[in-house]
DNA sequence: TTTCTTGTTGATAATGATTATCAATAATAA
DNA sequence: TTATTATTGATAATCATTATCAACAAGAAA
């Protein structure tokens, strides 16, 4: 078992759960990207690796993962969950998405993070004190059309 | 033919489109309520005024009211959508939402929007530059934990 | 090791929201 | 009046996601 995968077993150890052969590749997928899958997609990439892997087991897991705080699931509005690894060498750790409504494009950005906690911290602080309503997670999304769109 | 209505009808006849009792009913059931409700829940509420109006219907004409930018459609996690009309005389025009993940309960707010808009256009420009990114819209919500479910 | 318990899997069927199809109908234009 | 075009409601179809369930595999207990 590499080094890596040592870290993940114990992760699962820790909510009484396996380090099986299907959540390894599942990671592996999501690790080496930095699309916003969908569970189909990412049922494709793992079958390739693992073709007798099935697409239930890969909605089940992320599910599994999505609670364990390992991805995040987002909507976009075209018809699908898309995911996301929260702790990834590929993308910065806080950023929110630009949603191309043309080509349906996600860009990952991440200026003005400390303008936009600033921000929402304040609201946080008169949400709890207004409606003694606790937040726990906020979304953030642009949508609009990209360079390639505008010019065609 | 009310007054109110006659507005509608040339808003319609602009896009090449008629102001139909469909159409007229399920603009009274948005226009009726504070609520986020779905194409299902605004079918139930327009049933029972015409139960002749199916729902079908409802869902194409939310498409379209979506598409004349009368309504907006919303995505709370809650495996449908939502919707909104944007002109209505029970909320202010521009607001966002406060999701609780316990009870689904989504309160409107609108505090802050001075600081938002600030906020959002320092992004905007910022994206136009770096990205050539022309943003048209943005999604801002919050997640939490409302008072009820908290004491319970 | 053997046994027992429990987590996990893959196939299949089921669900639930939304869309496509299509013939019938109603409004507007010619 | 007729021709055109938008609209409707019922039905079936689609698509993403979940539930079911028997077979299996990993770890704990004996």
């Amino acid at each position: 078992m590499a080094k890596g995968d040592r870290k993940w077993r114990d992760r699962f150890r820790k909510h009484g759960l396996r380090f099986t052969e299907p959540r390894r590749v599942i990671l592996e997928v999501l690790s080496d990207t930095i699309e916003h899958l969908s569970a189909e997609e990412i049922y494709m990439k793992v079958h390739k690796k693992h073709p007798n892997i099935g697409l239930t087991t890969v909605y089940r897991n992320l599910y599994t993962l999505e609670r364990m705080g390992i991805v995040t699931k987002f909507h976009f509005g075209d018809g699908c969950h898309r995911y996301e690894l929260i702790e990834s060498n590929k993308k910065p750790d806080h950023h929110h998405h630009l949603v191309c409504t043309g080509c349906k494009r996600i860009i990952d950005y991440d200026d003005f993070m400390d303008e936009e906690i600033e921000y929402i911290k304040k609201v946080e602080k008169a949400l709890s004190r207004k409606h003694s309503f606790h937040i726990t997670d906020h979304v953030i999304q642009f949508y609009g059309i990209c360079k390639k769109c505008k010019a065609a």
